[in-house]
DNA sequence: TGCTTGTCAACAAGTATTGTTGTTAGTATG
DNA sequence: CATACTAACAACAATACTTGTTGACAAGCA
């Protein structure tokens, strides 16, 4: 993700303002790999400005979605999660148990669909989920 | 997926009961490739059935994944989808307009985690979904 | 400084799914 | 066929996640 200068620069060009509270979630984000939910988000956020909404975490992650400056995914988990690498291409392992999400940082060059499906259908984009258990959870069977 | 009939068997053996509810969606699954949200289960069984609830039908479509007979897919529209497709390995394609899904039965090989990924990690399942547009919601731009 | 307008927090509503409960009915056994 | 056991039922309520509404406020611009 561009860093919290540069997103400033970018909001405002865009019409949009710049708060304290959107910069908080800028910060937040500038190099998490954590792949963090909203509440998680909220949480931390909170720390810092204990009146922020959760609201306004929503409006800002989609917002910077908007831009194509973070992606929001929906990992099947019951919440969405933001991952502010859309720099390099890659896909996600879910550890199942945790609920922890790594990038896999793979360009799968295979995956392409073939002909006969493409004749009527146009892929926008792919989406690949490894799910199963990281190491830690593993060992605690 | 499996007979009506067959299914029946499945969950007697299983200490399951078979109630006319459930018998009832069990046929409305068989050979349905339209990948049915919960409500649209819901409601094409209320016209057979006019007081079954919709919890019914969530336990039921539950015990049937349990059972390997279905699959449910989050394919992140909001609402989850059963796919009685167990039979072949497939993945999905997502018309992001219409929300219809089609299955895509295609084997992919070169699907597999990098070694250096798989050291800590123990790979359970892989889901593919590709999102884009059908031709029918691309024509009517 | 003052005006315009997007953003804020607080609150409420919406959507999908699951928990609770008293009652009904499927199933095995006698 | 009658009985007892207990899972499953419908109705209702509750939860979790996300979004809509609103009035006050403050950022950005002249």
């Amino acid at each position: 993700m561009k860093s919290t200068e540069t997103l400033t620069a970018i909001f405002r060009e865009q019409g949009l303002r710049v708060t304290p509270q959107r910069q908080a979630i800028f910060r937040l984000l500038e190099g998490d790999d954590s792949h963090p939910t909203m509440e998680s988000l909220f949480d931390r956020a909170r720390a810092d400005m204990p009146t922020i909404s959760l609201k306004t975490v929503y409006q800002t992650v989609h917002d910077l979605e908007a831009l194509g400056e973070v992606r929001v995914l929906d990992l099947g988990t019951g919440s969405v999660r933001v991952d502010p690498n859309v720099e390099d291409e890659h896909h996600h392992l879910l550890c199942t148990e945790c609920g922890r999400v790594r990038d896999l940082p793979v360009d799968f060059t295979g995956l392409n669909v073939p002909v006969r499906y493409r004749r009527d259908f146009t892929v926008d984009d792919v989406q690949v989920i490894f799910r199963g258990h990281c190491d830690h959870c593993s060992d605690r069977t």
